[in-house]
DNA sequence: CTAGACCTTTGATCAAGGTCCAGAGTCAAG
DNA sequence: CTTGACTCTGGACCTTGATCAAAGGTCTAG
């Protein structure tokens, strides 16, 4: 709706969307950036759409997106037909991935504190639980 | 104390340890492993020892240790004095860095689960709150 | 006009932890 | 002896997400 001369150096929209300069351009040769105007010094020119955008991928890489996930998100939601619905399907995907990681970090932390429980901090190493539970042999070896 | 003849050849050692043999002779040029004894030929031979090592090696990195780390309590395994306290101090920060991971997983999960509650998975773009959450610009921009 | 800030490109480099390859030599079975 | 499986070295390459350097061109304030 709002038709934003474009007129902002990559320096400006590197400062306002809060991400490197080199970033900037590794993005757009990641396709995750579209190619800007350029001035005829060769300077890229930007408009407000671009800071939206860097914004937008700096959100979904706090929520654990990675860029290649990024890129298809930002396909979607340009996508009227099916894209809101796509969109949510990566989100719940995303959840899940981060629960089925949780869970694995829960089951390491676990047998990390069990053995750290018994380990009284002292003595030989040979009788040292954690340093016995690293170098066991597996049941049934 | 058993003196095992040293006469594994390095894919029979990979094959008994789970680990590649590429990953082997990685972790002999890294520190992680010994050099093992060689055959006239040239040829690595190695003992059940490394076996052991390999395993703890891959158990350690199932805790989360990197190498690095994993380097550090070999060399502690063998100290005789101080040895074990400073391996349970290890084991103490590994727990506390793997408690910060899920905390801030857990932050993000949030995140996500809010927006995708809210979000209806039809209609227009506009209106998908995921998108809007992505997208929207910073407060006081 | 000039200094200094800013921008351009290509290509190298980083962390981590491997993975793969070529070309050559070796080993065990039949 | 031959065949096929195995191993050797050295170095290149991979992934992800940048980050930096070099050499040069441009822009803006004074």
């Amino acid at each position: 709706m709002n038709t934003t001369p474009p007129s902002l150096t990559i320096g400006t929209v590197a400062k306002r969307a809060g991400v490197p300069i080199d970033t900037i351009r590794y993005y757009e040769r990641e396709g995750l950036l579209p190619e800007p105007l350029r001035r005829a010094s060769g300077y890229r020119s930007y408009n407000e759409s671009a800071i939206k955008r860097l914004r937008f991928i700096r959100r979904a890489k706090e929520l654990g997106f990675t860029l290649e996930e990024i890129r298809d998100l930002l396909a979607l939601s340009t996508d009227r037909r099916g894209g809101v619905k796509a969109v949510r399907k990566r989100a719940e995907q995303r959840l899940e991935s981060i629960d089925a990681r949780i869970a694995e970090l829960m089951r390491i932390r676990k047998g990390l504190q069990q053995l750290i429980e018994v380990c009284p901090g002292h003595g030989d190493p040979e009788h040292c639980p954690i340093l016995r539970a690293l170098a066991d042999e597996e049941p049934q070896a």
